[in-house]
DNA sequence: TGTACATCAGTGAACGCGCGTTCACTGATGTAC
DNA sequence: TGTACATCAGTGAACGCGCGTTCACTGATGTAC
């Protein structure tokens, strides 16, 4: 609603107020967001943080939204620097990004993967789409890969149930991979997830050392697996 | 401090007053423990509760090495009905009893393994030995295997830095197994975790639909990735 | 068996704090004539 | 160029709430003689 001259004020407004709650929970965490703290950070008076966000559960939304496109944003520019035939790299690639992106925004990371806000509740139409952004790109490459015969798609990775579901799901989309493609990548997911969500909280890194090695490990260990491959001889750059 | 007698109703009260919490993080979450809404639920005032814990720091520390103790206690009883000398079950059995009492126990889970409530600092000689109970548990199973000669100890998984790391921890505790040990169970913890993480928040379900046979599936993949198998032949009960 | 005493679980008032949200308002700024 | 007006960002007071923690206290209960 604001007079059409003043936009950008208003957008620069509310990315203030997204940055400076962001910078709360850096420091106290996800539970910590306030808009009484963000308008003395501001130095303004709380009531005027409702030109821009009409509730603190709209702004959480919109910190939420932010941080699953920023994720997905640092996946799919991985993604696009790599050789589009070397699907290996492409994989390394788009992992470890997911892998990055979480070491370097830490409380955004919590935010969408960590515990739900208490009260809180995520309007999931929105949010879902945001959410499938790196799931869609991994299994993209997947589908690339498959579809010029550089993987391996394993024998019987799938439960009638899990399968059932996925064609389900895939047809919905007017998507026509092969289900096992989502098995593969429900596979590298939950990997990667798990070791980042250890590494963050500082589980993992007491125990082998190397979060770093390990975790490349288990990429080329995925790709051995699938005998993922480039399409064609790929030279150094 | 209370009459020695007494110290059955001081237990049995101090237990009430971590099962009221427990109900509250079920309902609001992890933050949303509080002194007051304990008291109110146990029709007493705010001020008795520090007879039993002398800050509300403390009550969290408790109900975290509860937390951590329980699962390893799952962990261990799942292992132990088990015959010893059948590895892969053992695995099997291990493996499912994590992730089943964390779906059991969803914020237990998050209290031990989620966001780190604001403001509280967990006080890690404590916390540690408990948090480590479930991969001791795990790491024993696969060096017992190791040791009747009923596993493949992979080739090149660690980098010098995580070997040097893992063998120093290992010297520390006096332990002679195989560095190459741990990185089996952190790969198949990692994994294990991130589908359980996955699964309590709800990213995992919608996309793949059967998480159960899922999870089955990452148990096989690890048991014939490192070629597990049973000391002797094993009948059916 | 009876009485004086010590223990201690729980009370009630208070301190000082922070929170989200509402409402009627002020006053600067850009707009239309 | 000058004036009347509409817009709207931000204010200040208030509502009603919840929180952890302290303190001096009451009163029941078990203990020791």
């Amino acid at each position: 609603m604001p007079r059409s001259r003043d936009h950008a004020a208003f957008e620069a407004t509310s990315e203030q107020i997204k940055t400076l709650a962001r910078q709360q929970m850096a420091e106290q965490g996800t539970g910590a967001i306030s808009l009484r703290a963000i308008a003395r950070s501001l130095e303004v008076t709380a009531p005027a943080l409702y030109r821009y966000f009409p509730s603190l559960d709209d702004l959480i939304t919109a910190l939420i939204l932010d941080a699953f496109h920023a994720l997905a944003d640092a996946v799919d520019a991985a993604d696009a620097a790599c050789d589009p035939a070397d699907f290996p790299a492409r994989l390394r690639a788009v992992m470890s990004a997911y892998r990055q992106w979480a070491l370097d925004h830490p409380t955004d990371f919590q935010l969408i993967y960590g515990n739900p806000i208490p009260g809180y509740v995520a309007p999931s139409e929105r949010t879902v789409p945001a959410a499938t952004r790196p799931l869609v790109r991994i299994t993209r490459i997947l589908a690339e890969a498959d579809a010029a015969g550089c993987l391996r798609l394993p024998d019987h990775p799938m439960t009638p149930q899990m399968e059932a579901h996925v064609r389900a799901l895939l047809a919905e989309r007017g998507d026509g991979i092969d289900p096992r493609l989502i098995h593969m990548m429900a596979v590298g997911w939950t990997q990667a997830h798990g070791t980042v969500m250890l590494e963050l909280f500082e589980h993992l890194g007491p125990a082998i050392g190397d979060v770093d090695g390990f975790f490349r490990g288990q990429i080329e260990r995925l790709i051995a697996d699938y005998a993922v491959r480039a399409a064609r001889p790929i030279g150094n750059p």
